[in-house]
RNA sequence: GGAGAGGUGGCCGAGUAGGUCGAAGGCGGUCGCCUGCUAAGCGAUUGGAUGUGCCUCGAAAGCAUAUCCCGUGGGUUCGAAUCCCACCCUCUCCGCCA
């Protein structure tokens, strides 16, 4: 959520950002029930006070009791009135502010949509076949490695089952990719995938993805859409210590997503699925530091594709086409030559204040002083896309897949073939 | 699922016939003193939120002051950590089970 104070003071720059993201702020709105907030306070805590210091008097003087009870009477209903009020007010200001987005960093650029994302970095080799390369699904069925009929007929359209190698090659990446990081000194860790939905409203992805995500009404739970969802809320509440950060998290876990609204898109194979697994990162932050995490996080998603040796692209996403809790976020793209274009496999925010303020996650600095932390997030590999990119990338004429270099001492095998 | 216990400050832990309790005590932390250094010892200090005033161009920080916070939300009362209701969570035992 914004800060109201900065609200407060740099109204129109606040208006000015957000109407980059496409988002026309109540301003003034929150402005006028803000002063009104103000108001009230004094009015409630001057009668509060007065309250208070009848009380003690009446502890203290018990022979003018009937009398300072009376009195105290006199203001409670009163003192009821304007405390309804007041939490009206601030139930108003609040809906208001938690429906804005964070806002988007300077460097983000100006667009509506995903037409104004700016491609800024290519890097890999395209492969050229001498050969009209498979898509992954042809591919993965050819040599038994991918079950959609059977998953359909089991959980419906949008479902697999991952076989034979490709389940080995999975083991493979998931250690390839959880080494790496543990080696920079992030803190492996397998999360829950069910979240409790206030936790999702803290996260500013209710009500956004309402339609985008599974529910369970009767536990008011909803499975995980990716780890961040139960990775970032892990220190709500806390007040965590200045010397901890920044605190670096590499998460596993299987991610749910209904994909309303895609229907008819990517319907072909594992690369649009309701269910896949997912190593992300998260880093909490100093303030000052969040933006060299973010490049730090991206450097760490190129090192990843660049060791897997799959060509990549890097894309800067514009302001109308951020994420609600995001203030600036890329994406890396593969290439995948089944599709003969780039399509997405990662994404790497930086959420800045805005999670940590609506789930209270702050440090305390070396002065005592308590401030909000910083939140980042980053796809260390989705699995499913991943393999789908080594796959059409390392496919050789005879349908037979080539495993990447870094992947062999894991996987123990050299090449996937029939 | 059945039966019971409990949720207090960074931690441990007092506090229920309602009244200066934001909360004893201990540990830990910080700062001093002591010490050649460390330990011990001694002394002091040690939560968060919100508003207002001072300060500031504003914010932050700082100082002062008021209000709120003893799992969460309601209620009773002049007054609640203490009483009542609902919910959440944790623990123990039994049952079931990957």
């Amino acid at each position: 959520m914004i800060d109201i104070r900065l609200i407060e003071i740099k109204p129109e720059e606040v208006r000015k950002l957000l109407k980059k993201k496409g988002v026309d702020a109540p301003i003034d709105e929150i402005l006028r029930l803000n002063q009104e907030r103000k108001d009230l306070i004094k009015e409630v805590d001057s009668l509060r006070h007065l309250q208070n210091v009848t009380s003690r008097e009446i502890q203290k003087n018990p022979s003018n009791k009937e009398e300072l009870i009376a009195q105290v009477k006199g203001i409670v209903p009163k003192l009821r009135e304007l405390e309804d009020k007041l939490k009206n007010i601030e139930s108003s200001i609040n809906e208001l502010i938690l429906s804005l987005p964070n806002l988007p960093h300077e460097s983000v650029p100006e667009g509506k949509d995903e037409t104004g994302n700016i491609p800024i970095k290519y890097s890999g080799s395209i492969p050229q076949f001498d050969f009209t390369p498979k898509d992954h699904l042809e591919l993965g069925e050819s040599l038994d490695l991918i079950d959609v009929k059977r998953a359909g007929k089991v959980s419906g359209s949008r479902f697999y089952y991952l076989k034979r190698e490709l389940v080995i090659l999975e083991y493979a990446l998931v250690q390839f990719v959880t080494e790496l990081l543990v080696k920079k000194g992030f803190i492996p860790i397998i999360p829950p995938v069910l979240v409790m939905e206030d936790i999702l409203y803290g996260l500013g992805y209710l009500p956004e993805l309402e339609e985008q995500m599974y529910k369970i009404p009767l536990d008011k739970l909803r499975l995980a859409g990716t780890s961040e969802h139960t990775v970032v809320p892990m220190f709500k509440d806390e007040i965590l210590d200045v010397k901890d950060l920044p605190q670096r998290f590499i998460s596993y876990s299987s991610c749910f997503r209904r994909e309303a609204g895609a229907a008819g898109k990517d319907t072909r194979g594992i690369l649009r699925v309701h269910q896949f697994d997912k190593l992300e990162m998260v880093s909490f932050t100093l303030p000052d530091k969040s933006w060299e995490e973010h490049e730090f996080l991206l450097s760490i998603e190129e090192e990843i594709m660049t060791r897997l040796n799959i060509p990549y692209r890097v894309v800067l996403i514009c302001a109308g086409d951020l994420g609600f809790p995001a203030s600036k976020k890329y994406d890396i793209e593969a290439w995948l030559p089944g599709q003969d274009r780039y399509r997405e496999t990662h994404s790497c925010s930086n959420c800045t204040d805005f999670q940590s303020r609506r789930l209270n996650i702050r440090y305390r600095d070396d002065d005592g002083n308590v401030h909000y932390v910083h939140t980042l997030n980053g796809t260390a590999l989705a699995i499913g896309r991943a393999l789908i990119a080594i796959m059409e990338n390392n496919q050789n004429s005879d349908g037979s897949i080539n495993v990447p270099e870094v992947l062999i001492p894991y996987a123990k095998f050299e090449v996937i073939k029939r």
